[in-house]
DNA sequence: TTGTATGCGTTATCAA
DNA sequence: TTGATAACGCATACAA
C-alpha cells in the first residue's frame, strides 16, 4: 500500500526544496523551465495532488458548504440536495451533511460540529422543534463566528441571513382560485400546525382567495394536522383524521393540502367513502414529488421547485462566501453591506393533473 | 464578528504557554488545579472548540466518511443515507455526500475529491456507467492508498473490500414463487439491462423459481427496459413499451418487476387497459418505498432495508477504521487479515398489500 | 533560480 | 508543574 505522496517526499526524492516543488507544480516562474518539468513529471508520475486538510487549515477555508436538514428520506429535501451540490461541486465546492431529525438539540450539535472548522458556510432549513422552541440562538451564534447561513423553506424573520423560500402564501391562493374557477363550493383545507411557518402562510394563502373570491371561511373545514410527535403508525392516524373529517362534512368539494401525503391520503380516503375524484372533489396539493406523480388520480399541485431552491441557495452562499474573500477588512467591520440579506422568492407554479376538472 | 477562539489567544490572554492550555484543556494531571480550573473556565466563557482541520491535519484521520451515490432523490439511496448518518454520528463521525449522477467521470472526480484527505472511507454504491465500462481501477486506487471502501447494493466481485447486499436472487425467488402459489401461471417480469448486477440477480431469482415450480421459462414474458439513457421523457417511453408488452402478451397474469417504478407504471398501465389488480394480474416490486405504499392498489414488494444497509455499511467501514489504529504494523504489511473481507447479505422479506391476492 | 523560515491550530515529547 | 519545540502538509515572504 502507498500512502499518498507528500510535497516533502518528491522533494528528498528529487534532491529539491520543499518549496520549489510547491512552486514548480503552481507552474510558478521563478522556477526553471528544467527543474519544473522534471518535479511535473515526477508528481504526475505518483498522482500527487495536495492534502485538502492542510490546504483547508493554511487557507482558512475549507471548500466545503454544510446542509443541515430537518430529514432526508424526503423527495423534497433530497432535491434540494441535488441542487446544492451542482452548482457546489460546479463552483468548486464539496457539501457535507447533517441531519437534525426534526430535533432541535441534534441541530445544535450537528451545527457546532460542522462550525468547528469543517465548513465554510451553511445551508440550512429550521427542524420542528426549533421551530415550536422558537430558540434561534444558536444560529445567530454560528453567524457571528463569521460563518454566513443561508436558509431555505422553513425559515424566520428573527435571524438575520439570505433566505431562499417559495412563495407559499400566492402559491395557496392560487391553488384555492382554481379551485373556486373549476366550480368548488365547499373548499377544504388540510393543514399543519401553525409553528411551521410554511404551513401557517399557505394556510393564509387558503384563506385570502376564499375572501377574494366573496366566500366566507368555515373553521370547519380546516383539518388541522399535529405530526409534531412522529409515531410510528402516523399514517393510520392520519387516515383516521381525515376520514372523520370527511364524514363531518360531506358537503366538500374542494381541496386543498398543504404537502403532498396530506392530499394522497386524503384522496385515498375519499376513495375508501365512495367518492370520486375529481368528479365528487378536486384536489390540490403542494410540492411536486414521487407522489404526486404517480398516485391514482395523479395529483394536480403547487410545484415547490426544490432543486432550484437549492441552487440559489448555493449560489447566494458562495457569493457571499467569495465576496468575503475580496474586501476582507470592510466586509468584517461595520460595513453596511453586511445587513444587506437578500430574500430570494420562488415563483410557484400550478402543474395540472387529474386529481383537478 | 468574534472569530473562532485558539488555544493561542487563551495563552496569550492568560499568560501561559499554548501547551499548558492545551494540557489543562484535556485534563491532564500534569496540570495544577489552580490553572487547571482557570484556563477551563475561559476555555467555557468563550466557547472554546478545538479546531477540526487542524486536529485531522494532526491526526491524519478526519473522523468523517465520504458516501458516493449515483443519485440522491431516490428513497432507496436517501434511507441508506439516513442508516450511514446514524450510525455514524453515534459513533463520532461525519457525513460527507458526493453524487456520480450515475456517470463514470463524475465518480472518478468525486473519489479523488474525497480520497485527497477529506475522509477517512468511502461508501458507495457503483454508478450504472462504471457498470456498463467495468472500468473499476478507481476504487482500487482509493483502496490502495490505504482508504478503505465498502460497496452496498451494486457491488462488483472485481473489487476486493466488504460489501452490503440485499439478498437479490432469493427475494426475487420469493417473490415469483409466491406469485406462483397465489396461482398465477403466465408470470412477466420487467427488468433491467443485465449489467446492473442486482438486476441481473432479480432476473436470475426469477428464472430459478418458475424452474423450481416446473414452470417454463417464456422469453416473450421478459421486458428488459434500457434506462441507460436519462431522458425527458423516460416515464413516457416506460408506459409506451410496457403497454406494447401488455398487448403483445394478454394472458399474463402475474408480474414481478424489478423495482417499485417499473411496477407502479405497470399497474397504471393495465389499469388503462381494463385490467384490475389484483383479479386480473397480481403484481410483485422489489424496493419498498413511498410509491408502493402509497399506490392504488398498494404494491406488494420484496422489502430492500436500504436504512439497515446503510447502517451496516456504516459499521463495517467503520470497524475497519478503528482496527487499523489498533495494529498498525501488522495490518498493512501482508496480514491475511489485509484480504478478509466481508460479504454482508441481508435477507429480503416480502410484505403484502393490496397488489396481490 | 533556488532555498529558508514562518504560520495555519493541535498534540506529544522532552527539557526546565 | 510548566514551557519550548517539533510535526502534520502546504504556501509564501523573504533571503541567498
Amino acid at each position: 500500500m502507498k500512502r499518498k505522496i507528500t510535497l516533502k517526499q518528491i522533494a528528498r526524492e528529487l534532491d529539491v526544496s520543499i518549496s520549489t516543488v510547491s512552486k514548480a507544480l503552481s507552474n510558478s516562474k521563478e522556477i526553471s523551465e528544467d527543474t519544473t518539468q522534471k518535479i511535473q513529471a515526477f508528481a504526475k508520475l505518483y498522482n500527487y495532488k495536495a492534502n485538502n486538510i492542510a490546504l483547508s487549515l493554511k487557507n482558512r477555508k475549507t471548500k466545503t458548504i454544510g446542509i443541515l436538514i430537518p430529514e432526508i428520506v424526503h423527495h423534497f429535501f433530497s432535491t434540494v440536495i441535488r441542487g446544492i451540490e451542482r452548482v457546489a461541486n460546479r463552483r468548486g465546492y464539496n457539501v457535507i451533511v447533517g441531519l437534525s431529525n426534526e430535533s432541535f438539540t441534534k441541530e445544535i450539535i450537528n451545527m457546532e460540529m460542522l462550525a468547528n472548522g469543517s465548513i465554510d458556510g451553511i445551508i440550512l432549513s429550521i427542524s420542528k422543534e426549533t421551530l415550536l422552541k422558537q430558540d434561534y440562538h444558536h444560529f445567530n451564534a454560528t453567524i457571528n463566528q463569521g460563518i454566513p447561513i443561508v436558509m431555505f423553506d422553513r425559515v424566520v424573520n428573527e435571524v438575520d441571513c439570505d433566505k431562499v423560500i417559495v412563495d407559499d402564501f400566492n402559491g395557496a391562493v392560487k391553488a384555492v382560485k382554481k379551485l373556486v374557477e373549476n366550480g368548488c363550493k365547499n373548499i377544504a383545507l388540510i393543514t399543519t400546525m401553525d409553528y411551521v411557518s410554511v404551513g401557517r402562510l399557505r394556510t393564509q394563502g387558503y384563506l385570502e382567495a376564499l375572501g377574494l373570491s366573496g366566500i366566507e371561511a368555515n373553521s370547519n373545514l380546516i383539518l388541522k394536522i399535529d405530526d409534531s410527535l412522529d409515531v410510528e403508525n402516523h399514517l393510520d392516524i392520519l387516515e383516521t383524521e381525515i376520514t372523520q373529517f370527511f364524514k363531518a362534512n360531506p358537503n366538500i368539494d374542494g381541496l386543498f393540502a398543504v404537502n403532498e401525503l396530506y392530499a394522497v391520503s386524503a384522496m385515498k380516503v375519499a376513495r375508501k367513502l365512495g367518492l370520486t375524484i375529481p368528479d365528487d372533489m378536486q384536489v390540490i396539493g403542494f410540492t411536486d414529488g414521487v407522489l404526486s406523480k404517480h398516485a391514482t388520480p395523479s395529483l394536480t399541485t403547487v410545484s415547490q421547485h426544490g432543486q432550484k431552491m437549492g441552487e440559489q441557495s448555493a449560489n447566494l452562499l458562495i457569493d457571499r462566501l467569495e465576496a468575503e474573500d475580496n474586501d476582507n477588512e470592510q466586509y468584517f467591520t461595520n460595513n453596511p453591506k453586511d445587513h444587506d440579506f437578500i430574500k430570494v422568492v420562488i415563483e410557484t407554479e400550478i402543474i395540472e393533473r387529474e386529481s383537478t376538472k
